[in-house]
DNA sequence: CTGAAAGCGCTAACAC
DNA sequence: GTGTTAGCGCTTTCAG
């Protein structure tokens, strides 16, 4: 079986190659006919077209780059989903990297997406990287860069991310209208911007609500369950007073709400604990998590759309880049909410 | 900034361009004096290699297309990340692709994998596909195809998968060690050899401990929280007698120990759950879900493996495929655990 | 050790 | 409506 290229279906029906090429792309010019005979005898010979023929010539791969820290994290992994979804319903395809959170594989998937020449990329930077060369890079060459969540502001590209500073905001807010006032707020200390702004949402509730902004009651680290755990255990050793706990993302969360469960500490009655991420067993751990959703597929879906409208105004470009920035939703669940039992057992 | 091509570097140094593509092939017969030469005024020039035409003239692509029903899915985005890790150190590319368990979108992603001429293929099959016609359009093509989990026995194709009957063996059998007699088993009405499998293993496990098997202990339904738990309210309706469950998967088995906590039933005092999959809540619920680990990242690691390894023996082709059949790994933790409490509350 | 030349399979401008 | 022609940028014989 050798590979049958246009020029044996051509042969075959004793026309042009050039002619098969159009008929096997609708092209407007080409006679119902010959379109018909060409896709019969294209069938018949089991012709399939070549792609990286077809690129080479024309320029366009329709393949997208998407450089993500790590495909294992939900939230990343459902944002690509989105992203290859409505990629795929529009002809293009998903070339997938994983940074692992270090500069030096982030910077090789670049280098290899520009010299497979893909239509476009689509990253989310590693938390490792302060050296913006390999986007200037993608810049330069103007192949259309996109990012989503972690985004660089300095760069001026467009991006999708969701509103870390409501996020915040509404977290607290929800605590406070719960009537809780002495909320704790576990932060990360690393320069990441998303967290920062979880935390500003934060101080900015209270101060909304008249509710004194006690430095004591943020706590900064490395966020896991089992800082999560050593935050409430130090917290009790210092006879630090709190009634609810905000943290940055559920999994410190979880390490809270564990803690406050071997302490015999009763959530919400005597603690409300929320986190962020929604992460997938907010729902079947218990009491089941409040937590704030980031709307991970749809934000893959609205990268991928953001892609799309940016090829169609291609000529037009220059404009400042746009970024739409998504909206958090605040799921109360029965860490945090008082009427919990009585009211509901379902969700979502 | 127009495109910099290896004519353009020849032109620089004034030598042809085919020595140019030796000396950054790295040919062994080009002087190291000219390799020096040729890759500094390369990156002078800030020169990139365009693979669609060393594609296209090569024949080879280095990027193998990797199709899964959905990214979303944990053990899928896992084994897709062990997969992306090992190609990507090897020099090999992912093209992603999503079937969403549907067969029109199996044979789209099929179909594009082989118009971009990909160098190999990795599928795991949808559960609604019984055409295979796909499939032996890339056997037909000579495109190495590798299947992982699930895998189509008929299509004689190399294979990574987990020992479902083993994990259906051992899981059993621990209930059984525990002191469980009555193990009421929830599986799937599918045609879906993994779970039928996990069934084998359980009858064996207790024909192997002289258990009498109990048609009625074996209830077969479709997999999800819910089913799980209508599975013990049924049972308990009809006054069904049980004292351990193993659902085929993790989801279902949190189901079964939400609806016995609801019942007021002691876990696992008077019932164990055991579960399947090794879902990353399974640790962060109480009491923690014990359950069987498939080694996800394992697979896609060795899946590549088996690929590259493929590739270097292709020469010697047509001996019988090669099936690799991972262990299972069991996860004993507080569900079906008589000693938890008082022996251990890490993990792993 | 380097050069010359052929072509991978297709697209697209230009003819007629 | 269809044919002619010229490449896209590279790899890879075959010479020398």
């Amino acid at each position: 079986m050798k590979k049958v290229t246009i020029l044996d279906i051509a042969k075959e029906l004793n026309i042009t190659f050039s002619t098969v090429a159009r008929a096997l792309n609708d092209h407007p010019a080409i006679s119902a006919a010959t379109k018909k005979a060409v896709r019969e005898t294209a069938e018949r010979l089991n012709y399939r077209q070549n792609k990286i023929a077809s690129s080479l010539r024309s320029g366009r791969t329709n393949v997208i780059g998407v450089i993500v820290p790590s495909i294992r994290v939900t939230f990343f992994s459902s944002v690509v989903a989105g992203i290859e979804q409505v990629m795929n319903a529009n002809g293009y395809n998903i070339l997938l990297y994983q940074s692992n959170e270090t500069i030096g594989q982030e910077k090789r998937g670049i280098e290899t997406f520009l010299q497979s020449r893909v239509d476009g990329i689509i990253a989310s930077i590693s938390t490792e990287t302060t050296d913006y060369s390999s986007f200037h890079e993608i810049i330069k060459r103007k192949t259309p860069l996109i990012f989503f969540d972690r985004a660089v502001e300095q760069l001026n590209v467009p991006s999708v991310t969701i509103d870390d500073y409501k996020g915040g905001f509404i977290a607290t807010e929800h605590l406070i209208r719960q009537g809780y006032k002495r909320i704790l707020h576990i932060s990360s200390d690393r320069e990441i911007s998303i967290f920062k702004e979880r935390l500003r949402g934060y101080i900015d509730a209270l101060v909304h609500y008249n509710i004194p902004v006690d430095e004591e009651l943020i706590i900064k680290g490395d966020f896991s369950l089992e800082f999560g755990k050593s935050v409430i255990r130090e917290a009790r050793e210092n006879n630090l007073k709190f009634d609810a706990v905000f943290a940055l993302e559920d999994f410190t969360a979880m390490g809270v709400l564990q803690q406050l469960q071997q302490f015999g500490i009763k959530i919400p009655e005597e603690v409300a604990v929320i986190g962020f991420a929604n992460e997938a067993f907010g729902s079947l751990v218990s009491p089941q998590l409040s937590t704030i959703d980031q709307q991970t597929v749809l934000m893959g879906k609205e990268v991928a759309k953001l892609f799309l409208k940016l090829k169609k105004t291609e000529k037009t470009e220059e404009a400042a880049p746009e970024k739409i920035v998504l909206d958090p939703l605040l799921i109360v669940r029965a860490s945090s909410d008082r009427s919990w039992q009585t009211v509901s057992s379902s969700e979502q």
